[in-house]
DNA sequence: AAGAAAATGAGAATTATTCTTATTTATTTG
DNA sequence: CAAATAAATAAGAATAATTCTCATTTTCTT
């Protein structure tokens, strides 16, 4: 059968929200941003649509950052820096992606390299001043 | 008899366990492994340990990986490969650690990096043998 | 407009992990 | 060596992020 394209709000909603941001949410954080234009919204709701996304290759998911899965809007290929201290995390758009690296990783490990992840580890400059401050 | 039995310590046996396997374990299979040597050990013991380990650097976590925490006995910087399918994490050690990363990544956030994760995603060799016989 | 299919809200269920407390084991001290 | 003190552990309860259930609402098809 055919069908012309489906409106969706909520989810619609959710999937405008985690491309208009660069903080790399969590569920509950885009539960948060929504509240405005959707109080009614539900978390589950929220949960149930970035996993359908996910699933999709719609967004992103960037694993569990200090025990929350956080998710990027952005799929295209990057490299991540995660603040130990806040767990905000930032996009390194200017160092080159790794992807380049994973026919080499294929070879080594004799299987088929789907994706890879390049991640940094430290304290953010908001962090850092506050810690002087302190 | 007191300084034989230190040296057979349960916390002992969790490091030990650690260091001799590649397997990247999750507490679990750590607390599966002992239990040949250790099978009255608390899972409870295997937890806190981990964490006071984590904690001292003495391992290192490999994050949550499809929900569960891994850990590595070894503290070297080196590569990983997840299979997606069976959930097992390999070494690359054949592929240079992305260590030298650190400083340019540190230049364009403007904060300090600590460390820094470099994982590939896919499906093992195994998996794939699987899935052709399927 | 009616019926079918999909999406949602609310809260219960799940599960990896952490916490609490009583007990056991190791270490120090007299 | 023995008493006192400190550390480690076992068992199970508590916690919290995520998933699931199901009744209701919304959207789509005819």
């Amino acid at each position: 059968m055919e069908h012309a394209a489906k409106h969706f709000r909520k989810r619609d909603a959710i999937l405008s929200c985690l491309r208009g941001t660069t903080i790399h949410p969590s569920a509950e954080m885009v539960h948060d941003l929504l509240q405005e234009s959707h109080p009614d919204i539900s978390l589950a709701t929220v949960y149930r649509n970035l996993s359908l996304f996910k699933a999709q290759g719609t967004i992103q998911s960037l694993g569990m950052i200090h025990g929350i899965e956080r998710f990027d809007g952005n799929t295209n290929p990057h490299v991540h820096f995660v603040c130990n201290c806040c767990s905000a995390i930032m996009d390194l758009h200017q160092m080159d992606a790794p992807q380049r690296l994973c026919n080499e990783a294929a070879q080594h490990i004799g299987g088929q390299v789907d994706s890879c992840q390049l991640m940094f580890f430290g304290t953010c400059r908001a962090c850092l001043a506050k810690q002087e401050s302190a």
